[in-house]
DNA sequence: TCCTGTGAACATTTTCACAGCA
DNA sequence: TGCTGTGAAAATGTTCACAGGA
């Protein structure tokens, strides 16, 4: 991927995702202090991978002693943009779906479900945890009124090109497409990552035959 | 991650997780022959990291025409050790469960679900799809006796760790881990790939936020 | 003394450019 | 001529090693 960042370095795209790991981390941490190498250890990380990465955006640190906590959550918060939380909207309210809303209402709100939408009239209405199922004709509208972002793509694979292509026209930046097909990729504004069971599957796999142990670590997952 | 390839050159890690997202274009594809520019464009690659994928195992295309689709697809099938299929265990028979093993079995038998477990009694003994849920309690008796090799892991947060453990215990050699805490840490020999979507929306807001257009791409899941 | 910050070495991955075969 | 196969160059990412402040 292409990346600028206007004063300072260029910041890697795999500094950037592992941002989101430390941050788990340290929102479970209860200590004020913590060391590189507690957070390595802790997100799966080496510690110097943690310096570098804290590195880029400065000296965020206090030699001989480790990083505050509290500092640090909200410097990441603030680098990866989520400090005023990120509206999203779910498209299709199937099992996926669903347990997606449900899963972000469990989780803070870093990231937080407003809209839930589906083309089925037996699910529209229905609730799922606080929130309604709305109809999926009215997207255009519920992006804009909620200002809403990012969204979530959870529909049949055959539906997923056109519903992709009206979130885009809606204005999302950014879609979390879990249907096994290729959405967008005439549209360069919209930030689009796969998720696909089979594909990592089949990665699996390979590791598995050739007896290679260790992690295979996240999505990029 | 460490990996060797006892004869000929090491294959590197990113050309093994582009390969099921070729296979499923060729396996989508009429035409008996395709170019490394024609499947590159479909499956989201250049066509020179098509060929280079590809000269890692060998000359497998034929200069001036491009690929055989039905070899490839042997090829690619014996590569990733799915030719004789893989057998996969869901465990937790929630709505991503259930969604998950859906999808499985919506697609072709590359990798196939055989058994979903769960333990909760309401749940155990429903069907989805083609397919019974059966109690957890027998979660090592089932991979003993059907040769599962992988499994999905799809438990609340808290379930997850130990859930982890006994598939470990049992000989499962890969795990794809959707809840958001990090299992069998101390296992090397098992590999886990996690898929977080809190951890996706996340890294994703960053580059909405920069205003960087493109593709995020594969998940790494 | 401990742990951060960082240049430099190293490793990996992608892109380029073109030779070579059908 | 068209498209593969592949060294070489460039880009990207990680690990090492250690200087330096608290």
């Amino acid at each position: 991927m292409e990346m600028r960042e206007g004063r300072s370095r260029r910041i890697p795209d795999t500094t950037i995702r592992r941002l989101p790991a430390y941050l788990r981390v340290l929102e479970l941490t209860h200590a004020d202090r913590i060391t590189s190498v507690a957070l390595g250890k802790a997100a799966g990380y080496s510690s110097e991978q943690v310096r570098k990465d804290f590195a880029y955006f400065g000296a965020f640190g206090t030699r001989g002693v480790g990083y505050e906590v509290a500092f640090l959550v909200r410097e990441i918060r603030r680098i990866l943009g989520i400090d005023q939380g990120v509206k999203v909207m779910v498209v299709g309210a199937g099992h996926l779906g669903t347990a997606l809303v449900r899963y972000t209402q469990n989780n803070r709100g870093d990231a937080k479900v407003v809209a839930v939408v589906d083309v089925n009239p037996a699910v529209i209405g229905t609730s799922i945890g606080s929130l309604v199922v709305e109809d999926a004709r009215d997207l255009e509208r519920l992006v804009h009124e909620r200002q809403i972002t990012m969204a979530v793509l959870t529909v049949p694979d055959y539906a997923a090109r056109a519903a992709a292509e009206r979130l885009a026209d809606a204005g999302i930046r950014a879609i979390l497409n879990f249907a096994p097909v290729s959405v967008l990729t005439e549209r360069p504004e919209v930030i689009v990552k796969n998720i696909d069971l089979m594909l990592e599957l089949q990665a699996l796999a390979y590791f598995v035959k050739g007896g290679a142990p260790g992690e295979a670590e996240d999505l990029e997952a």
